[in-house]
DNA sequence: TGCGGGGTGGAAAACGTTTGCTACTTTGCT
DNA sequence: AGCAAAGTAGCAAACGTTTTCCACCCCGCA
């Protein structure tokens, strides 16, 4: 059933079908009637395909992750596609899962579909695959650290602002002895983190010393708590990269009978989903991932509705902010005897 | 650019690039040859739209969840994603975050993307809707509790198996009171849990007598434990409908100073990834997303590119088995003085 | 030498839309 | 009443492929 079907029947030419379906002002108000009739009653849906082919837009917008497991982006997913359908777009769906190989696939199958734009939120993707896109003029924007290109959208994320909030909450429940676990190192936005909480700390004259370096898993907070408590410099508080590692913190201090937030101060960053749900709820700096997603939508439907200057680099910014919850406390030292009743029978002997 | 363009430059017509492209035998290799340096020169990527038009197969899969952000889905959404583009296939990925009319939308969207098949791995669909689906002849597949119709394909889940086990572990460790949390009494799957739930017990000569209903959500399983806890047959074990409900009758064990698993065994149900990082790791019926995914995906393919009998029910089956983790343990009373020593210091007046 | 047949490549139709152009109808004004 | 202008609707081309014929070439065989 196609709109021939449709024209015939409403005794019309079918452009006026398409006319009327597009909702063009020009056709009588009788005669669209006739024709919306017709289309309910076959239930006539237009053939996207056939659309886009003449049209040359796809209503496509590509999306780039690099792991859906990954606890960072269903959020992230779920925002798109609401503005994606609110907009009458869909989402072409990808995921690097860090493997070069799937990140060339992913940028073939966005131009094999003739996405509309593309947004990426993954990091380390490599430069020489998005040539093609930008050789194709596909509306690009990226998350952090793009290429400073002019053409592509960009969105910075302010990291300092959280973590120095992180840091100076921290600070004021009288910890002095605040580790970092640090991410990959051979990620920029791991990078920047750590960088940011150097820079907090010694603005308010402590220094960043405790240091590990985790890999922005579960695993690789447990490894780090280990370390760290091993180190004759015991830290009374740690604030890590991101969330998962924060969790595995919290999951080897579970281990090795340490409390939390009694004997130590856990706080994570990006706060995804579960931080809220963990043993005790993780305070943490939160990168809004809703917020993430709509900046990301609005830019790439900027680049093509808007009527942007071309060409020109568009910046956009998100800044991160401490939420308090329960994994934080004041520093054993400075504690006065009972603190909150709910969470008794925490004071018992660190076993390492 | 496009097909001609290519043609012109290899000196041959339109009709010999498409061969080539898509690996026709008949045509000589050298003038293959000569097609493939130019596609490579030029960077050709064949239009997907216009292939799709006259093929009239898109080589789009839907896949119709209901929400991202429910940790169900992402581990299946990656594993139909692998899946798709081992097979080159795309996906449209459409949730109903439980909304009719978004419901709706998602049909509207698979038709007018032209989709070659569907998945529909959410609960609670309404029937009226597939009818679209079905008049155009699309390819289903659902997973639990699809309508009995032919031309359908449908999952089945064993739950009893999965939930037997659990039954029967806790019974081992010398529980007997052993309580259930529901989900929301709607849901055929969370009805079907239950049914199991008692059918285990009584196997054994138990009588379900605790059952609390949830709603499959964290705050439904705090408010579980409450009132199981209230109950003067008070639990020693708790079986969760999901896993969520499970995380939240930790959370308010914790809230409680109940000590899991000392005081109180809980066991969940799905095992979603988040189930190994709770604290304790939690002991789960697994109902392995990754082997539903890959049976849905594959029930399309075969409806699709196979050459299975149409008009027929197609079945297949996805059991359950039991995931021990670390959230049961024995019972108090039968429990020998000192269990795992790793857990020490759990012994504690219960508060509530 | 002539003919049949297998193997290759090309011309052109088809897929289902949108849209520029044209032609017709109506309206309003003189 | 006659004409211009405005408002509507239709014709047909175009989008970029695949695929069906069909024609051609070359080979082998009689």
């Amino acid at each position: 059933m196609d709109i021939r079907e449709i024209a015939r029947r409403a005794k019309v030419s079918t452009a006026t079908v398409s006319r009327t379906i597009n909702r063009v002002p020009t056709v009588d108000p009788q005669l669209a009637k006739r024709v919306w009739r017709v289309v309910d009653e076959l239930g006539y849906y237009p053939n996207t395909q056939a659309r886009a082919l003449v049209s040359g837009r796809s209503r496509i917008f590509g999306l780039i992750v690099s792991e859906f497991t990954n606890p960072f982006f269903p959020e992230i997913v779920q925002t798109f596609e609401n503005l994606a359908v609110e907009n009458n777009y869909e989402i072409l769906l990808t995921s690097t899962v860090n493997d070069p190989k799937r990140m060339e696939l992913s940028v073939r199958r966005m131009i094999e579909r003739r996405v509309d734009g593309v947004a990426i939120l993954t990091f380390g993707m490599e430069e020489t695959l998005l040539e093609h896109l930008r050789f194709r003029s596909v509306p690009l924007v990226f998350v952090d650290v793009g290429p400073d290109v002019r053409g592509i959208a960009n969105i910075r994320i302010n990291y300092q602002n959280g973590i120095r909030q992180a840091v100076q909450h921290l600070a004021a429940l009288r910890h002095t002895r605040i580790a970092f676990v640090s991410g990959p190192l051979h990620l920029k936005s791991a990078l920047a983190r750590r960088e940011a909480f150097k820079g907090s700390m010694i603005e308010i004259g402590l220094a960043p010393e405790l240091i590990a370096v985790g890999d922005h898993r579960l695993e690789g907070g447990m490894r780090a708590l280990i370390e760290l408590s091993r180190s004759n410099m015991r830290p009374t508080a740690v604030l890590c990269s991101n969330d998962m590692t924060a969790i595995g913190v919290m999951r080897q201090a579970y281990d090795q009978n340490i409390k939390i937030p009694d004997d130590l101060s856990v706080v994570g960053f990006d706060d995804i989903r579960i931080a809220e749900f963990t043993i005790p709820p993780l305070t943490t700096v939160q990168m809004s991932q809703k917020e993430l997603a709509k900046i990301a939508f609005e830019a790439l439907l900027n680049e093509v509705e808007g009527h942007l200057p071309p060409h020109e680099r568009h910046e956009y910014e998100l800044t991160t902010n401490l939420v308090l919850r329960r994994s934080t406390a004041l520093a054993q030292e400075g504690r006065p005897p009972t603190t909150s009743p709910k969470r008794a029978g925490g004071r018992r002997a660190r076993k390492v």
